[in-house]
This record gives C-alpha cells, structure tokens and sequence, in this order.
DNA sequence: CTGAAAGCGCTTACAG
DNA sequence: CTGAAAGCGCTTACAG
C-alpha cells in the first residue's frame, strides 16, 4: 500500500501539493494531471485514519439501534444511509438488543471511536443516558423519543392516536379495547394512549378499557384475548402492527373472525400489514423520510448548525379490510 | 479533552508508560494506580485513529448489506454484531439497496476507511466483485452466495430444496408448482430449484412446472396466480417465504383457500411466517447463527488464521397448516 | 501555484 | 519497570 509520500516522489511534486490535490486546494492543470495519473495507476487511497487524526473530524455517524429485527429500525436505517451517504457520511451501526445498560456503554464507544455524530434509535431516555451524552460532548440525536434536553426528531404519536380514535368512532364502535404497552415507552406506551384518550372520552355511550401488553407478536398471538376476560370489545385498538399481528392470530386461533367478530387495527404501516388476511387498517408512519430528515439534521448539528429542538414526522391512517362499519347508538 | 502526553503528565510518568499501562505491557503496580485514578478522574479515551494508525489496524468489520429490510438480513446483522461485540469488533454498515455498482464501490470506501474485514451479505458475485476483493487486500467473507476463490458462508439450499421437494410428494402432491426467482442469485434462484428437482425428477405422475418471479411480496400478491394460465398445481413452492406470503395473499383475493385448494411453502422461516392464517410451511434458516458464524470466521482471516472456503449453515423443514395432506396416485 | 516543516495522538523498539 | 525518540500518514499554516 503507498502513502502520500509515494505519491508524491512519483508525481515529481510535494506531499503537500499532493494532498492539496487531494482536497481540492488550488492546484495547476498540469500538476493536476501528473497527479491524477499516479493515483490512478497505483490505486492509491488516502488513510481516513491519518486524515481524520490530524483534521479531527470523521465522516462516521454512530446509530445506536434497540432492536435491529423491526420493520421500523430497518426502514429508518435504511433513509439514514441513504441521506447520510449522500452527505458523504458513513454509519456505525451497534445493537443493544433492547438493553438499556448497552445502550449507556455504546454512547462511550462510539465517542470512543470518534464518531461525528450519534442517532439513538431511542425507546427509553433514563438519567443515565442523558449524563453520557453531555460528557462526550458529540451531538446527539433522539429518534422516536423525545427529550427537552437533547434534539429529537420524533413521529406524531400523540395525534396518530387521537386521529386512530377518531376512526374508529367514526366507523361506529362504542365498545373499545385500547392494547398498550409499558408506559416506560413514552412514545408508544404513553402518547398514543393519550391521544386515542382524547378523542374518546368525551362520546356517548362509549366503553373504553386499556390493556397492556409485551410488544411481541408471539406473546400476543398466545395471549392476548385472554386479558379481557368479561368485557367483549368490538374493536380492538393495537399500540403497534405487531401487536395487531399476534391479536389477529389469536382471534382466528379462537375462532374469531377478523372484523366481523372483533375490528383490529395498528399503528406503523409495516409492508406485511397490506398482505395479511384481512388487511390491517393502521396508521402509515413514514420511516424512510424520518431517517432521511434525522441524517439531514445530525450532520447539520455536526456543523455547528442550529435545528429545532424537536421535529415531528408525519403520519396517515391507511383504512382497511380490518375494522368493520357499526352502526353507532346515537 | 485530553490526550496521553496530558495524562502523563499528571501522572508524573511518561506517555510510553501510560500507552504500556493501556495496552497492557508491565507497569509497576504504584504507577498503575497513579495513572488509573488520572485516568478515571478525567474520563480520558485514548483517540482511536492515533491508535488505528500507529497500529495499522482497527477493531471495524464493515458490512455490505444489498437490503435492510429483510428478516434475514436483520437476524443476520444481529447474529454479527453479537459476536463481533463479544471478540470486541464493531460493525460499519453499508446498504446499497440491491445496487451492484454500488456494491463494488462500497468495497473500496471501506477499505479506504481501513476496516479489518469485509462481510458481504451477497446476491450475486461478478467478476468486478473479484476484481475488487482481490485489489483491496482485505480479507471478506461471503455470506448467502459462494464463490470459489472466495471464503464463503451459504445456507444448505440445495439440500434444503431437496427435503422441500420430499416433504411435499410426501403429502401426496403430485402436480407441483415452483415459484422461483432469476438465476443470476444463484443460492436463490438456482441451488433451491435444483434441489427441488432432484426430489421430485423421478417420481411417477408427477407434473412439475417452473416458474419465475421478483421477489417482492407486492408483486407476488397482484401477478402471482396468473402466470399459471391452464394448469392448476395443488402445492406452490415458493422460493422465499416473502413469495409465499404474497402468494397466500393472492389466492385470498381470488377466493381461493390455503391449504384446501392450494398448499403453499417458503423458505426461509421468517418470524411472521407463524403468524399468518394459516401459518406457513416453510424451511428455516437460522440466519443469527449464520450471522455469528460469520463474525468469527472474518475475525479469523484477519487474524490471519485458516478457514475453510466453504462453510454450510443448517436448515430445518417447518411443516405448518399450509399443505394439505393429498392422497397421492401410486 | 508550490514546498518545507510542524504536529495530530498514539505505539514501539531501544537503551537504561 | 521506565523514558526519550522516532514514526504512523496525513493536513495546515507559512513563506516564497
């Protein structure tokens, strides 16, 4: 492998004249050509190691994923990428598998490794992950959750809800089973039941009891109807598409049919929800974008540039095949 | 933040003493404790390019990923990263959205970023492909495809195609259609197909016809079903469980019912798979493993050790609600 | 437009 | 066990 002192005795020229070339410093066209030629013929790439020690900044973006198995965190990663290598950024990703406490450890890793910036692909924000972020003095960005703290670039979980509330009042349904998740997931757990709250407390004649649940297809398929025990909901509002998956499951292992039986629906607008039989009725968040506007926004912080503190993301309610027309008690 | 000459100093040794006590060389027991209580005290890291390029190499496998929203590419990734975590690696992800070019593009930037080692989650391997992996005198590791002159790690697909195809005329199907994908994947759409055929070539009566299709779900489920024209299979193997699912879909809409008046099977034994109404009868792969797998045979070529240049991953028949048991002509 | 020199923050023989 | 010095491969003022 050469270096740029190679390079540079073979093109006749200084190592600085090189690297000059090299970052597009001012250069004259023959020098230029005499350069580009060696590099060409020798196949010679600079060390990002060298580059990066001595400019100390790096083109490496550190993305700390929860669970990298979602339909969510690909598609978001798959817009980050995509922006980011259009920024002429690189991604480091690492998984934590859900673990807070590998969560805390990668910050200082990545910090570790220099990364220019890190996006949290975040499902919780404890003390602790506030402290590690101020310490390693590298932006951050929150995605999915929000902290007042640290920027965020968050989707509309509070009006997804409220609009999702709507719907199914909309459709008829007076009798509503709302299945959550912990409340330790701000995000889901909390604003999305907050917003289908909102548009349903204040109907006539309208039952609404909140469940919760693990965020596992399987457990919910081998679970989930047995929590109602008396109350027999027309519809069944699901926290995320996975859920919604294992309720349908567990609706037909019951003998149930999907919606005649029991309305179910979602929230994500993962791809297999148009494919299932019926077809989930969910809210359409948009991922891709979101990782695009996240990787627009750590690279701007990197800058130096000033952003919102908090940006939302938009969402849609795909109506379906899995929620059935009532007519309403007026 | 600080650097070594820094904490040296206010240890009251020299920086070679303190590179001894990070990298484990003999230090004196009294200035260990000295440097380590510094060190501590002011959250020093030690800047990971200096480190990168006095050593000439680094702790980050980059990953060439052609999809990321895939079942078997997020189980994969899982299954690298938990191992690279625990051999003490990280993972830089590349997504090049089933894009060749770049693919091979993406060869050099991670070379160019000094990464240890390449993993390629491969679709297809050109001669460009070789040409790249030859010049950049890193080691790779190809998982999914193989390729002769290059270390590679594939699911048993033939094998897997064959004990589908045995599964199948088991059931007592006889007249068989095999959905499948280009052959330019050759793991895909060639090994499958002909493990297939090996099982069923010499069974009597037995009508099979082959078939090609993107494998995309979307497709599946809108074109799918009428590509057979005039002939009516009782069983459809499909080539991927993505295939399949849009293949159940697409009889759904025809009014057609799985198992009763088609049967239909995957491969690949993706989470959802379970999920679906009626759960699909698939093969599985067991991509973590893979993935783990993976991870230590490129730590192994970086470290200069031997492999062998092929290693085959395991797979298990899911025999599910989605074939019906025929009887079969004898 | 071009070159010589210093320095980024480490590690590694080498000498003691 | 410890330290002084050289060097990894770049970039960046600075001077010309």
């Amino acid at each position: 492998m050469k270096n740029i002192a190679d390079i540079a005795k073979l093109a006749g020229v200084a190592k600085s004249t090189v690297s000059r070339y090299l970052n597009g410093g001012s250069v004259s066209e023959v020098t230029k050509r005499k350069i580009e030629d060696i590099i060409t013929e020798t196949g010679y790439m600079p060390n990002a190691f060298a580059q990066s020690l001595k400019a100390k900044k790096t083109n490496i973006i550190g993305i700390i994923v929860p669970q990298l198995d979602s339909y969510e965190t690909s598609q978001t990663l798959i817009g980050i990428d995509q922006q980011l290598r259009a920024l002429n950024y690189l991604m480091l990703v690492s998984h934590t598998n859900r673990n807070l406490e590998r969560e805390i450890e990668n910050i200082y890793t990545l910090a570790k490794q220099k990364v220019a910036g890190i996006i949290l692909l975040a499902t919780q924000i404890t003390d602790r992950h506030v402290q590690a972020i101020s310490e390693i003095d590298i932006p951050v960005l929150l995605v999915g959750q929000h902290h007042d703290e640290i920027h965020s670039l968050v989707h509309h979980d509070e009006e997804a809800g409220y609009a999702m509330g709507k719907y199914i009042i909309e459709q008829g349904h007076r009798r509503l089973a709302f299945l959550g998740v912990s409340e330790t997931d701000i995000a889901v757990g909390v604003k999305r039941k907050e917003g289908f709250k909102r548009a349903t407390r204040d109907v006539n004649n309208c039952e609404v009891r909140y469940f919760e649940t693990k965020a596992n297809m399987r457990e919910v398929a081998a679970n989930a109807l047995d929590i109602f025990n008396d109350f027999f909901p027309s519809a069944l509002i699901c926290a995320t598409d996975e859920i919604a998956i294992g309720a349908v499951k567990a609706a037909y292992t019951k003998g149930m049919h999907v919606p005649a039986n029991l309305s179910v629906t979602g929230f994500g607008g993962y791809e297999i929800t148009a494919m299932m039989h019926p077809a989930l009725t969910t809210v359409q968040f948009y991922f891709i974008e979101a990782g695009k506007k996240a990787a627009d926004h750590i690279v701007q912080l990197v800058n130096g540039q000033d952003i919102p503190m908090l940006t939302y993301s938009n969402f849609e309610i795909i109506a379906r095949e899995s929620v059935d027309k009532r007519f309403a008690p007026s």
